[in-house]
DNA sequence: CTGAAAGCGCTAACAG
DNA sequence: CTGTTAGCGCTTTCAG
């Protein structure tokens, strides 16, 4: 592993090394002639350049470092897919630490990047609090956040409209027939979550319908929540004719209880989630649901932080991009009993 | 972002810098007042250590390059996600690159990571040629496998147990009664897939039981493939009582097709998954499987690899983990003709 | 157009 | 115990 450098090429090119790097470089000033003969050398030598060495005296990187609460959850995961791909594609490496959830760790593995001479970080925030707690830090480095940031602080962001994504699915329901639309699963101390449900309370506003509520007191959006929660929900009273779940996950957790209690989707109850994760486009599962459009915030989020990057003082930038309604077999039109019927 | 160096603190110190090198590292040849001293005033510089400049002297990342087809492929961001706190652990911080299932990008991923310097790459590789194309690459840098190497090449891989997954599979399904058991979607050109179809294989002489497969010819096992596979064989005449898949996507693909049938699962047809992924522990898809214990693999990997970076001359390791049976509801136990009833 | 030399921030001998 | 110094491999002025 005794790597060869370019002091190795150059003695080989009868050439100072220099002249090797300018080759390498693709500067201008050197004669095509050398160039090429010296290129063929490095070829064959098999020389590789050390990044490291670069990085020391361009002092950067070309590093992005990613930190999300855990890769394996699918949204994230899609993300960090789409992340690589286009980062790579702009010249940039992904180091990817996992927080675990946890707001220390968070902090410590941002800690850890910003010693590694990342060139910025895009992240995923534990929670609302990340933004305050990790202020210090952010400072240093350019950062994106992948979610909204309630607090009015000064960073980038980009983010789904939470907002509209509940409101439009609220209003999709309504124009199946549904008038009697219970929102599932409200995570209090989630800003995603506040806004999803400002949508939701919104459109029953708007469409004259009455809201009803039910509030997830654990700390997930996870499915075994989904189907506590709704183990609850289907053992007492309920007359609802369609849930908007205040996420995919919930509304699998949903769908299990449902089965459990006899309960058809959509038959007796239609369903729809938000955020489209892949579990939901599977064929048993088939979630009509609102989709986060994660590409498009993968590339919108690395080309904010290039930005920031290249010009640090730019003011600070929020996308926030349009959610959409993915139709799939978890709700049906019903006769509403105005008579208004809807296919 | 002009960062503080050791130079800054030390002037601050009015020490050497190597001082505050030494302070730094725990070097025993400093005093205890000294080395406190200094860092308390690091601390209170802010100063982060440059691992990039480190990196540079000590011939060291402590950086491993992870590449795999997509990181958004539930075995592989489980995998990862696993990798990466284990690998964090131990004091590495993961570099992370798609393949996209390219052989060419792979290469290409991998020779950028090798300029990194990485101490260490970890892979999945996209198929069994990947042994033989990246041998020249993987010469050059302490590599570890997760796949296993059929060509007999000098390699470290971990993996588990392919044939004994299957074979397990098979007998627990003969053992609940199924004398019938197809086995769905073998890939032709897989490693993998071979070793699965030989388990099957074997169990099936061992038990008497007459073998049946349905080979899949495209070039992967996702679930679309099993659907498609999965119409074909329902459309034409079929009498087993069950089915084990040579992937759990497969099954699920199995499972939209039995649906559309109305083939009832497990009420007409057991089936059984391979990979345990986790869309399978879902209740709506519920999918006894075999599983792959990702995470005894992904810190077996890590081990292995540290264990080369230290000592790159050991012979060459490969594991073989041991798959388990996980039951969930796709399997029942029938009647078998020769009155043996199983519970 | 090409060579010489400085220096990126740090570690590791080698002296004191 | 602490300071001095020589690089790690590369880019980049500054001279030729």
């Amino acid at each position: 592993m005794g790597m060869i450098t370019l002091k190795d090429v150059a003695k080989v090119a009868g050439v100072s090394y220099a002249t090797v790097s300018r080759a390498l470089s693709g500067s201008p000033e050197i004669g095509e002639d050398t160039r090429k003969r010296i290129l063929k050398i490095c070829e064959e030598m098999g020389y590789t350049p050390n990044s490291v060495a670069r990085s020391m005296v361009m002092k950067r990187t070309n590093i992005i470092g990613l930190i999300l609460a855990s890769i394996d959850n699918p949204f994230m995961s899609e993300l960090t897919n789409h992340i690589e791909i286009y980062a790579r594609k702009c010249g940039y490496n992904l180091m990817v630490c996992n927080s675990s959830y946890d707001p220390n760790l968070e902090k410590e593995v941002f800690s850890l990047l910003l010693g590694r001479q990342v060139d910025g970080i895009i992240m995923i925030p534990v929670g609302n609090e990340s933004y305050d707690s990790l202020k210090a830090l952010t400072a240093q480095v350019p950062t994106v956040f992948i979610s909204e940031n309630m607090q009015d602080l000064p960073e980038n962001y980009v983010a789904v409209d939470n907002r509209r994504g509940t409101e439009s699915a609220t209003e999709y329901l309504y124009s199946l027939g549904h008038r009697k639309i219970v929102y599932f699963g409200c995570r209090t101390h989630s800003v995603t979550h506040s806004l999803r449900l400002e949508g939701y309370l919104d459109a029953c506003k708007k469409l004259g319908i009455a809201p009803s509520v039910i509030h997830n007191h654990y700390s997930r959006s996870s499915y075994p929540v989904g189907n506590l929660l709704a183990e609850e929900y289907f053992s007492g009273p309920h007359d609802h004719t369609a849930m908007l779940c205040a996420s995919d996950a919930l509304a699998i957790g949903v769908m299990q209880a449902a089965y459990n209690h006899g309960v058809s989707i959509p038959g007796d109850l239609s369903l729809i989630g938000f955020d489209n994760i892949s579990f939901s486009a599977l064929p048993p599962i088939d979630l009509t649901t609102i989709n986060q459009p994660k590409q498009q915030m993968a590339t919108e989020a690395v080309d904010m932080l290039l930005d920031r990057i290249k010009n640090p003082d730019s003011p600070h930038r929020r996308v926030i991009v349009p959610p959409t309604l993915v139709e799939r077999k978890s709700c049906r039109p019903i006769r509403a009993s105005e008579e208004e019927i809807h296919v």
